[in-house]
DNA sequence: CACGACCCCTGGATGC
DNA sequence: TGCATCCAGGGGTCGT
């Protein structure tokens, strides 16, 4: 029996009645699916197939393989072995948390977003698209960053993720809901996705480049970035 | 310790 | 039409 289901960051935890506890990730391409055992289509990338008690199946299914599954004896041993090393859950992230994070860092302030420890929760995309609604360069080291800019940042951060949820998520290639339905948070993105177009604040051409290895967008204009870190 | 670079993998998009 | 190639992304691991 699972008793609870657990999420921190992008991570789910099925919690069962004995204790022990089945950690999921679902990568970028992951998803999962549960319904009558004869009804669920065990496609080519299902990964782990539950049989259940009274017919029913519950499945992963990972088309990249970027996603995983632990298993635990224990709560506490999740925690001490993968969770206790997450950061503060991107939605509960208050800027006195994020400042606390940020503050001692010399990385990119995009960097520090993508660094789970310091952040549960934040992807690329997202990163992206909270950083140039609180008007803060990817690049900017996160220790330069002041109050006010942190302030800005969890704000944005935490109307960028209500946003996407409520939208179902972005659906790039091939990510769907559970429903099976695409998400519709791509069609509000305002950087991810749009490098050489204008800024739909100020008009300038969004620059795209290479930030933690990973494709970033911002404006050049409203995201300024100071001299020295140049 | 802190951080950057690289790698895993697959399918969609693109180029020929 | 079909093939080869490029590219995207989260995070573990390794190197600096």
């Amino acid at each position: 029996m699972v008793e609870a289901v657990k999420r921190r960051g992008k991570q789910l935890a099925l919690v069962g009645d004995h204790g022990s506890v089945v950690c999921l990730h679902l990568g970028m391409s992951g998803s999962v699916s549960a319904g009558a055992e004869r009804d669920l289509v065990c496609g080519k990338h299902v990964h782990l197939r539950w049989l259940l008690s009274g017919g029913g199946a519950f499945q992963m299914s990972d088309p990249r393989r970027f996603g995983g599954v632990w298993v635990f004896g224990s709560e506490a041993e999740l925690e001490a072995v993968r969770w206790g090393r997450l950061g503060v859950d991107a939605l509960s992230v208050t800027p006195g948390k994020l400042m606390a994070g940020l503050r001692s860092s010399r990385r990119a302030v995009k960097a520090a977003l993508l660094d789970q420890g310091v952040v549960a929760g934040v992807g690329n995309i997202y990163a992206d698209e909270s950083l140039y609604r609180a008007r803060v360069h990817p690049e900017r080291l996160a220790c330069s960053l002041n109050r006010r800019e942190v302030e800005r940042l969890v704000r944005a951060l935490g109307r960028v993720l209500a946003e996407a949820i409520d939208a179902g998520g972005s659906s790039l290639r091939d990510y769907v809901m559970l429903s099976g339905d695409a998400g519709r948070f791509q069609l509000a993105h305002r950087v991810y996705g749009r490098g050489g177009e204008a800024c739909l604040r100020c008009g300038s051409v969004l620059e795209q480049g290479l930030v933690a290895q990973r494709t970033t967008v911002w404006c050049p204009a409203c995201q300024p970035l100071s001299p020295e870190e140049r």
